[in-house]
This record gives C-alpha cells, structure tokens and sequence, in this order.
DNA sequence: TATTTGACCAAGA
DNA sequence: ATCTTGGCCAAAT
C-alpha cells in the first residue's frame, strides 16, 4: 500500500543538487495541501540516506527543521552551493525547484 | 476508533 | 521587523 508518505520520498528523491523545494510545493505537487504532514515524513523518514530531505526548506525561504541539526542542514546545503545566511537561503526564489 | 503530534503556513498584534 | 494564534492533514499512539 503506498502511503502519502511513500510518494513524498519518492518526489523528494527527485529534487535536483544545488536546488530547493519547500514542504508547500511538494504537498502541492501531490495535489494536496498536508504540508504539515509531509514535514512529519521527512521527521521521521525511514530513507534517510537515499532522499535528500536537507533540501526542504519553509516556503518563506528559511530552513526549517533538522534531525540533526538546522546547523547541519545548512552546512550540506552550502556544499551543494545553497548558501545559507542566518538560517535564511540567499536567492532562494532563484534556486527553488518546481515540479 | 479517538486523540495527539509535528522538520508548516498565513494572518494578526 | 518579530512574536503569537489558529488552522491544517496524514501518521503514529
């Protein structure tokens, strides 16, 4: 049985490096608007190392929560060429990805 | 089955 | 601009 859940992974895993989405647009792209419960998936997702859940962020550009850390999110974020300045990504309109 | 819980969001104060 | 409030929906308890 594939959850709401399940399809939030598998969209996610989709999301391109040095790019962003929101919790907003993914619940929006599912035609739904859980996207509080989609921030729930990605708490407690199973998949951690396959879907690159660091890169959902707020819709208002600033990053959200971290399992590990809203530091750590940063730090792979700034990896991937996402810079982040107080806990806000700079040109974030710019590197949002859509579906 | 019913209640609680968030890595949220938009609108007010 | 920051802080609070109420609403939102699927999953977990």
């Amino acid at each position: 049985m594939i959850t709401f859940n399940e399809k939030v992974w598998e969209l996610a895993k989709r999301i391109p490096e040095g790019k962003v989405t929101t919790y907003r647009e993914l619940a929006r792209a599912l035609n739904s608007r859980a996207y509080r419960a989609v921030g729930n998936a990605m708490h407690r997702n199973p998949y951690a190392p396959v879907v690159p859940c660091h890169r959902v962020v707020n819709s208002d550009g600033t990053l959200g929560g971290f399992a590990s850390g809203a530091v750590k999110k940063a730090e792979l974020l700034a990896e991937e060429g996402v810079k982040v300045k107080k806990g806000k990504i700079i040109g974030f309109e710019r590197k949002l990805h859509r579906f």
